[in-house]
DNA sequence: GAGTCTTTGTGTCATTTTTACACTATCCAA
DNA sequence: TTGGATAGTGTAAAAATGACACAAAGACTC
């Protein structure tokens, strides 16, 4: 069911899958994109999960988690980052993921390592691709969760880490965030990454000295309120920075 | 021949290995654990490896990890992280490696996904373990290193690459170093994970702030030179800074 | 025991970065 | 026109950084 367009001449290995973290940020709060199980039979543990699923013996992990990416939001080239591996041989004990898993893989109760990965995509390039299981996926808001299925929480844990590790060596904003934008959305991602107030006027400077938005001269429209300036990040600067590396954004 | 302690009432998964970066510092440089493989059969290809070893199906990778550090240096409760998972299918290709893997693996030809973890141990504790493939194994400048079976040198670079984060964040060089050391191998100590020099009076200055190291009124005896203070760390006040986080030894 | 070699250990000043903090400007809606 | 909401802006004190040079201590040699 997960995965019915079976590559030719492959095989699913049965004890290697990725699960992907995709961030998402609604200009409010960090979001995740995770799938509804639906209604479970026995003992109705977390209906949520993570996206993922098994990798076929011919993909290395990178190409695996891609290809989930892929499937389940159409997006290719994404920005991608491994999280870590996670093997618990007993993560498979909860009795509602395995009635899951029973409809899903031809060996349920197969050991399973799986590879964990994060990205960042634009919700506004997001539509729920037709294939497979992104029917019921959907954004959630990261701080609202506390369960998923399996140690799916956990990786959302270290996710959450790596990214705000992330954040302060990088300006990764960039893949997450609209074309256009406003500083203070700017300031309120970068809030709910570090899950800590930055003080508005110092953000703003240090942010501006990184010399990686460009002001476009326009404004909001139709907010009940001063109108603020629309930003763009400047592509060139960024991949510049990356390259020098700049360490200490770290507030 | 890797293991033949073979635990009892558990399997050993053909898919899943871990492999160990195990960092020395001999008081002049970064170094590392390898294994000689001694002479090879077919196109010798290079002769050190990585220690690592597939798990077993009721450990989990932590725990694998941990077993296959104690296996080569008899140590426990080492600290040990993760550096991620490698997972190239081509990583088995070179013909020195699969005539290795022969003679040591049942299932020569699956393939296998590593876990790479990296951990820190004083020189001055590792013993050669009696057990298993310890009797070839010995420390190695890191920096002198230009090749490695598998895809070993890769996970070697991806280590030194998380030591470097890490140690810009927590005061793990601890773990390497002796009971008692001096200021200057410290500073060595930074200067090769960093790889760049730092200004000796700036980096006495900051290391002093952390609060984190003892002077023992005690001095270097028999140096062709000024003798130098002895320090120690203080295991509570890094304790304390590795909770409340200390951003920022950002040379 | 005088001289040489080698490494330790120390302070200051100029510059940059960080932190804390409050009020006016602009738009929409009522 | 007023009220509500958010945008946008500067300064001063404290802390951190970076650059830099010379005297002190021991071992060894002659």
């Amino acid at each position: 069911m997960h995965n019915n367009q079976k590559k030719i001449g492959s095989e699913l290995n049965p004890n290697v899958s990725v699960d992907c973290v995709i961030f998402g940020f609604d200009l409010e709060k960090l979001t995740v994109l995770v799938i509804d199980r639906g209604e479970i039979s026995a003992a109705n543990g977390p209906r949520l999960a993570l996206p993922g699923n098994l990798i076929y013996d011919d993909e290395n992990l990178d190409q695996a988690a891609n290809r989930v990416l892929e499937e389940l939001t159409g997006l290719k080239n994404i920005y991608l980052e491994q999280v870590g591996a996670f093997g618990d041989p007993f993560r498979i004990h909860k009795e509602s993921d395995r009635e899951w898993l029973k409809s899903i893989r031809a060996q349920p109760d197969a050991r399973v390592i799986t590879v964990a990965y994060f990205s960042l995509v634009k919700i506004e390039d997001y539509l729920p691709h037709a294939s497979s299981f992104a029917k019921n996926a959907g954004w959630a808001p990261v701080n609202e969760l506390s369960e998923l299925a399996f140690d799916h929480f956990e990786i959302l844990q270290s996710a959450k880490d790596k990214l705000k590790q992330k954040i302060k060596i990088q300006p990764i904003g960039f893949n997450l965030l609209p074309e256009k934008f406003t500083l203070s959305q700017l300031h309120r991602f970068y809030e709910s990454i570090l899950d800590k107030p930055l003080d508005k006027r110092n953000f703003r400077r240090k942010i501006q000295k990184l010399n990686i938005l460009s002001n476009l001269k326009e404004k909001q429209r139709g907010v009940p309120h001063k109108p603020s300036s629309l930003y763009e990040f400047n592509e060139e600067k960024y991949q510049e920075l990356t390259q020098k590396g700049f360490d200490n954004f770290g507030f």
